[in-house]
DNA sequence: TCACAGTCAATATC
DNA sequence: GATATTGACTGTGA
């Protein structure tokens, strides 16, 4: 938390909103701890970041300073609205069904809630960092990337393996210069600012890509994906701001933007078949980007990812769908960050 | 009331 | 330690 948080007056009310699980089932406290869990060696750097996960907010405090949309990921229904902008509230991901909704906290019967569950805050995907957010995120990943040296050195490529779009993502990493225009960025090392531009192109083309591959239906189903355009976006990434475009069709768009209904077919294999990658990738556990990321426990994403459902199938379970969607678009700086964040 | 979807938590397995 | 499996629970809709 370093500094970041600062910049962010917001806090989030809400978390109090989605703090119950959806379902509300009485899960006691240890239920948070998931994210204690996940340190492996492995991910002893992502340990690091996502290390204070431990702790939710006891120190909400800090969260609280964060982007609301970073931070409140899960209660807010993760559509938060991402944004690098801190000023532009924008989007978010509609709110998921199932989650924001249930999240809600509203006097349960149920006596489980789970303040310390709930109120982590997964992140969210949508995304939503604003340039300061570039600090934290980026230490972390620095350790991340640190186990896949390869990864690392191409960042200029695509650093994914995934075929299709997802190493453009990667690439929009680099756009970390355009977030932070350097400031912070010591530490973080990797992001080197020389790339940026020359991948500018190739990023939006590759997100277009991966947005296709993901979702189902043709252009059409780009825009209706939070109102995204893969051409703006790109631009908007190119200046550090990919989200910033989408927000605002969102917001001009019509209410709901966020999402969560908006997308008419993702395809769900196909995403889960990226997260799986990417968790790999970064020695992610399932446990940390469930919880953090998704809401979700271990054993839920686990069998997501190996036994998806078809998109025409799912009914609440969309919205799972959709965070990882979402956070398969959002850069690969942003995701890391979200992560850690979340476990912030 | 019942069936179903979605999720959790515990446990097994790798 | 991480992931996969599974039984049980809850919410929703017919």
């Amino acid at each position: 938390m370093e500094n970041i948080g600062n910049l962010h007056g917001v806090s989030h009310s809400q978390t109090g909103d989605l703090m119950s699980s959806p379902h509300g089932r009485p899960s006691s406290a240890s239920h948070r701890n998931l994210v204690s869990h996940g340190r492996p060696a492995m991910v002893s750097s992502m340990a690091s970041i996502l290390e204070g996960a431990g702790e939710y907010r006891a120190d909400h405090a800090l969260s609280g300073h964060l982007h609301p949309a970073m931070t409140m990921s899960c209660e807010s229904g993760m559509s938060l609205s991402s944004t690098y902008t801190t000023l532009t509230p924008l989007q978010h991901l509609p709110p998921i069904s199932t989650v924001s909704e249930k999240f809600h906290h509203h006097p349960h019967p149920h006596p489980h809630h789970h303040p310390a569950h709930q109120r982590l805050a997964t992140g969210n995907v949508s995304g939503s960092f604003t340039l300061m957010r570039d600090d934290r995120g980026l230490a972390p990943m620095g350790n991340l990337y640190g186990h896949y040296p390869k990864d690392m050195s191409g960042m200029g490529q695509p650093l994914s393996p995934l075929s299709n779009g997802l190493g453009s993502l990667h690439n929009t990493q680099q756009t970390l210069s355009a977030y932070g225009p350097g400031a912070h960025l010591s530490n973080d090392k990797m992001l080197s600012p020389g790339g940026f531009e020359s991948h500018a192109a190739m990023l939006s083309r590759s997100e277009e890509h991966l947005a296709r591959s993901l979702v189902g239906h043709g252009p059409g189903m780009m825009s209706n994906l939070n109102g995204m355009h893969p051409h703006s976006h790109l631009h908007s990434q190119a200046n550090g701001s990919m989200l910033s475009d989408r927000e605002r069709q969102n917001v001009g768009g019509g209410g709901q933007g966020g999402g969560s209904g908006q997308v008419e077919d993702i395809n769900t294999k196909e995403v889960a078949q990226r997260i799986t990658a990417e968790l790999k990738r970064y020695s992610i556990p399932q446990a940390i980007f469930a919880q953090r990321i998704l809401c979700r426990s271990q054993g839920t994403l686990s069998d997501l990812l190996r036994n998806p459902k078809p998109w025409s199938k799912l009914k609440s379970g969309r919205e799972t769908f959709r965070r990882m969607w979402k956070w398969l678009q959002e850069p690969e700086f942003q995701r890391m960050s979200a992560l850690r964040l979340a476990g912030e």
